[in-house]
RNA sequence: GGGCGAUUAGCUCAGGUGGUUAGAGCGCAUCUCUGAUAAGGAUGAGGUCCCUGGUUCGAGUCCAGGAUCGCCCA
């Protein structure tokens, strides 16, 4: 036994060659598991499948890292059961596909939980608290359930190297970002700007676009319509807003040059709005008294809402305004707007920032200081209502950004901020994009391409604690700024001496001081750095890129598959491409598999409040890791939305691991008995192969291509999908119709004839073929499984196999594909289905042996089925199979045309066609075509040929036989129940029963039997008829008749069997010797 | 308000480039098979293929509009 799993020692012996190791029980698949990965922990499965393929070309993939102050949760399972299917396909491939693990590290999430677990919030209590304190317990938190998550990764059977995993806090991870910044920023990359950024007033920070993209919600907002007093006249302005805590701060009016506004008489004033507005803003009854275009209102002032803050207070105009919705006359604010600050500009207008980094208004706005923007909106409209300058405020539903972590609603907030310039590579992200592999392919030039031409440069820094801190120092005399690239760099200019455990994390880096050239002191700029920025720097931060790796990366990057679900369009895939772009000039990744997200059994996101989450623990305990993963891999698009339950877990498991299993279980069974089988017995001669030997081989080879084809193509459904089809061929035709030949021969102990055993070789022979082959075929996506079924089936027996399937190389289909056999076989079992339904018409049972069933099909089908008569007759339990190939005996034929084919060739003639082909006598018809003729039509007077092809026909029944039908083929039984036949399937039945009875007293299927049987005079008459394929079939040593056989030996059951009483009365026969 | 996706049997899902009788599994009913099976087989019930128009000899499939749900963006 050269790979028994430690603690699997249950051995059952065999005396024909080989042992082998009895099959764990499906409910028991959890134990096996354990056993499996007790296996490869301690023989350094994973490790090997790398060192053996050191050398090899490798297949690069990443890990988008996951942060562990979390529990991980049923979708981790998904994303990492689709990041390790391909890896360990590639592997057996012959790729080396090193996996090293990573942990995101820093980020506002990780700050938020420990300012939870403190109950402190905001940046005041932060810093009170202590900035290295509050980042040591972020270290800590980052890791708090790494022990979890390691446990969970090993159990569904994700390998990855835990050991060498990334953390993107560690020093040398630091070192690189610091390196690709430093890049960036000597390169003109990375530049200061005071644009209008949206920001989080809780967290104290800006955020980029696609944090921002993370953190829509749909809210209730008010809405406000305000007038602005003109000073020129007894008119006013109308402005529509929805943030009304940006009015103190207003500068500008703002209208559109080429629109044109009404002046509209409404109660005792004159309002202005855009004239296609005025109904909308009015009501039905508004009057225009006069219009104009916009021009003219151009300089005209008027009057603030707010009198607070100083400025110009006069109409501009801006390209922006539209009059799809508000007024047409937009407020001003410079400093809370995009649009509005490029105004400003424009116009050369002040913007005053009334309001503090925490979000509350400054002394700039009198009584409203200290208050909350967003909270003081009703007492601003109140004070507006007050002063008669409100028309109207309502409630305004629509989408709003929220901070992507504590969900506070965003300030849209001028802010100086660093930025990357992502928009000079914008063009190049898009061509390099377009090589990209998208799974699905459509995110290429929908969600992800279009994101990327609507590409906006990269705010980059956050106004926080925990996180890389941007390399950057400003000198306080003459405000150069330089970039540091390393911490050897940092050593050789800080004025102090640095320690030799130098953590570059704040507050420490804050207390390096530079010198300038100028002789000035340089400080730290103040800000770390995006999170996103980390992430998307683990292709090169991992390898301590340049330090460590010589500034050579070949072989790292870029990856060659990566996966993440969709969410991370805007987050992970977007920063590996921007950085790998902006530093390498290349794609980061060749391809990407997109993953949906995991909602429960009803359609409704999994949420905590909800109670419907379901823990992967609970999965994992039920069903297994196999099942589990299974489902996700094989149940539907994986970017698709996930309808997840232990019952669709349960259906995938029903409907293929359990049907491979009882395969596997069959072969063991009947393998390991005395005079068994065992794979040393090699391969059989092909001629000892029957038809549905080389039919399965055939079904084998076209798999492996398929599966092969399907996973190089990273279509783990498809592939999945072929071997659940072919499974399901195997267990439920091959092995069913090939069931007795497992036994065949061995009967009683008897000498087995050559013939039977050579037949009985070959049977095996082909069935642990296939199932080793999928054994290794579904090693990548049920790693459990396919481990015990490898050691069962090869590793056991041959000290050369690999001793793991995970270390064995990819099956090649062996050049067997016969797809004249295969249409052969689809015929046959076309062919018995239809005889059963007309044995179920006709309730004749199948145990019933009749005299003939009659095929009525076309010659060329019946020359195909003709090659597989004796599998037909057997699964029919008829004595012979005749074919009638004339169309008009036993079956009625009908002709249809072949729209199809002939759709194309007539085209709008079509209906005529038709016609045609209803009036062509059918039975004569299909003779002529049969003897490879043609028949003519005449189609709108004009004549055409059609051939065999043209035309469908389905046959339909005629009187006189039990006959099914369907499509092109009928079978008839012949119903006549002779008495011979009679006897012999009362002898079927006393067999059945006989078994039955085995079954009860719990025999194991190779113990032999004393039997005696008793019965009605037909029912001895059976027994007298058939008397040795009873003792045989039952393996009874000695059969006896008797009347009214005492009560004893270890079983007596009575029956009446087709209406005809019977006893049996079984004892175990002496062993044989 | 825009973009993308989904909508097919009670449930979960398949349905290259249009082809007339739309499939599978589960579940249900009836029957059946069994020296592997938590199995298997047969038959049946169960469908306005979301709706409305259009193109076509022919539309689940293509086009336009709409509905509902979801995701993404503004």
């Amino acid at each position: 036994m050269a790979a028994g799993l430690p603690g699997a020692g249950r051995m059952s012996t065999g005396t024909a060659g080989g042992s082998w190791r009895e099959v764990t029980p499906a409910g028991e698949w959890g134990a096996m598991e354990e056993r499996v990965l007790a296996f490869w922990r301690e023989r350094g499965i994973f490790a090997r499948s790398l060192s053996e393929r050191a050398a090899a070309e490798p297949f690069v993939f990443y890990e988008g890292p996951p942060t562990a102050n979390g529990r991980p949760g049923s979708h981790h399972v998904l994303s990492r059961v689709f990041k390790d299917i391909f890896p360990r396909f590639q592997t057996m491939r012959g790729r080396f596909v090193d996996r090293r693990g990573g942990w995101d590290c820093h980020g506002l999430p990780v700050e938020i939980e420990v300012e939870k677990r403190l109950g402190i919030s905001g940046k005041p209590q932060i810093e009170a608290y202590g900035i290295a304190e509050f980042n040591a317990l972020c270290r800590e938190s980052v890791v708090t359930y790494l022990d979890e998550w390691e446990r969970l990764t090993e159990r569904i059977g994700f390998w990855i190297d835990t050991d060498r995993a990334y953390r993107t806090m560690d020093t040398d991870y630091i070192e690189s970002v610091w390196w690709s910044l430093a890049e960036l920023y000597r390169r003109g990359l990375l530049y200061r700007s005071g644009k209008v950024v949206p920001y989080c007033p809780r967290c104290g920070t800006a955020l980029s676009s696609h944090e921002v993209a993370q953190g829509y919600q749909d809210v209730d907002d008010p809405s406000v319509f305000v007038r602005f007093r003109l000073t020129d006249a007894d008119e006013s302005l109308l402005v529509w807003t929805t943030t009304p805590w940006t009015l103190p701060a207003n500068q500008a009016a703002a209208i559109h040059p080429d629109v044109t506004y009404a002046a509209v008489e409404h109660g005792d004033e004159t309002l202005i709005v855009a004239e296609p507005l005025v109904t909308a803003v009015l009501g039905e009854g508004a009057r225009a008294v006069r219009t104009f275009p916009g021009t003219e209102l151009i300089g005209r002032e008027y009057v603030p809402p707010f009198g607070y803050i100083p400025g110009a207070h006069r109409v501009v105009d801006a390209d922006f305004v539209t009059t799809s919705d508000g007024t047409g006359i937009v407020h001003i604010a410079p400093a809370f707007g995009e649009d509005d600050m490029a105004t400003a500009r424009r116009h050369d207008l002040e913007a005053p920032n009334p309001v503090g980094p925490d979000g509350r208004f400054t002394d700039a706005v009198g009584p409203w200081e200290g208050r909350n923007v967003k909270e003081a909106d009703p007492d601003l409209i109140d004070d507006l209502a007050g002063r008669g300058l409100l028309l109207r405020s309502e409630i305004h539903h629509h989408a709003y950004p929220h901070c992507w972590r504590c969900g506070t609603p965003l300030l849209y907030y001028a802010k100086p901020s660093w930025y990357i310039r992502t928009t000079d590579v914008r063009e190049r992200m898009l061509a390099l994009n377009a090589s990209i592999g998208w799974h699905p392919e459509r995110v290429r030039d929908g969600r992800f391409g279009k994101w990327l031409e609507g590409n906006v440069d990269w705010a980059i820094s956050r106004d926080r604690y925990w996180g890389t801190p941007l390399p950057l120092w400003r000198c306080v005399d003459c405000d150069v700024v330089e970039a540091v690239g390393s911490y050897a760099e940092l050593r050789e200019r800080s004025t102090t001496a640095l320690p030799d455990d130098f953590d570059p994390h704040r507050p420490f880096v804050d207390d390096v001081v530079l010198t300038c050239a100028c002789g000035g002191a340089m400080h730290r700029e103040p800000e770390v750095i995006d999170v996103w920025y980390d992430s998307g720097a683990m292709p090169f931060a991992q390898e301590h890129h340049p330090f460590a790796t010589g500034g050579d990366l070949t072989g790292r990057v870029p990856a060659d598959f990566i996966c993440e679900a969709l969410d991370q369009t805007r987050g992970w895939f977007y920063s590996l491409l921007a950085e790998s772009t902006l530093l390498f000039d290349e794609t980061a990744y060749r391809n990407v598999v997109c993953l949906g997200l995991i909602l429960d059994g009803d359609g409704q996101k999994m949420s905590k409040t909800k109670g419907n989450v379901i823990e992967p623990w609970t999965v994992l305990d039920r069903q297994g890791a196999d099942a589990f993963r299974w489902y996700l891999l094989t149940a539907q698009s994986p970017w698709d939305s996930f309808r997840f339950s232990l019952d669709a877990v349960d259906d995938a498991m029903r409907r293929f691991l359990l049907t491979l299993w009882n395969t596997h279980s069959f072969l063991v069974t009947y393998a390991s008995l005395p005079d068994g089988w065992s794979p040393a017995a090699g391969r059989p001669d092909p001629s000892a192969l029957r038809p549905i030997d080389r039919w399965i081989l055939s079904r084998l080879d076209g798999t492996t291509t398929e599966v092969t084809e399907r996973l190089e193509a990273f279509d783990a459904t498809g592939a999945g999908r072929a071997i659940e089809s072919f499974t399901d061929d195997l267990s439920n035709w091959y092995v069913r119709a090939s069931r007795r030949r497992f036994w065949g021969g061995r009967r009683g102990g008897d000498d087995p004839d050559a013939a039977g055993r050579a037949d009985a070789d070959a049977a095996f022979a082909t069935l642990h073929e296939c199932l080793s082959t999928v054994a290794l075929l579904v090693a990548p996506f049920c790693p459990f499984v396919a481990e015990e079924m490898h050691g069962t089936l090869v590793a056991d027996h041959d000290p050369g196999a690999a001793e793991s399937v995970h270390l064995a190389a990819w099956p090649v289909a062996g050049g067997r594909r016969d797809p004249a056999l295969e249409a052969a076989m689809a015929a046959a079992r076309e062919a018995v289905a239809v005889g059963r339904g007309a044995r179920a018409e006709a309730k004749l049972k199948v145990r019933q042996p009749l005299a003939e069933a009659v095929v009525a099909c076309p010659a060329a089908v019946a020359a195909q089925i003709g090659t597989l008569v004796d599998l037909v007759s057997e699964e029919l339990n008829v004595r012979s199979v005749r074919f009638v190939t004339d169309p008009g005996e036993l079956v009625e034929v009908t002709l249809k045309p072949n729209y199809r084919r002939l759709g194309p060739r007539f085209g709008a003639g079509m209906p005529a066609v038709a016609a045609a082909v209803a009036a062509l006598p059918p039975a004569e018809t299909a003779r002529a075509l049969d003897a490879g003729g043609t028949v003519e039509i005449v189609v709108d007077g004009a004549p055409a040929a059609l051939g065999s092809d043209d035309l469908l026909r389905e046959a339909r029944p005629s009187e006189g036989y039990a006959v099914g039908q369907d499509a092109a083929l009928a079978v008839g039984l012949a119903t006549e129940i002779t008495h011979e036949l009679r006897l012999e399937a009362l002898a079927r039945e006393i067999v059945h029963a006989v078994q039955g009875a085995r079954r009860n007293a719990g025999l194991r299927v190779e113990e032999r039997i004393a039997l005696h049987l008793d019965g009605s005079g037909l029912i001895r008459e059976a027994i007298d008829a058939h008397r040795p394929a009873i003792a045989a079939e039952t393996l009874a040593t000695s059969l006896s008749v008797s009347h009214g056989a005492p009560f004893a030996g270890i079983l007596h059951e009575e029956a009446i069997l087709d209406g005809e009483p019977f006893a049996l009365r079984l004892d175990r026969a002496e062993s044989p010797a």
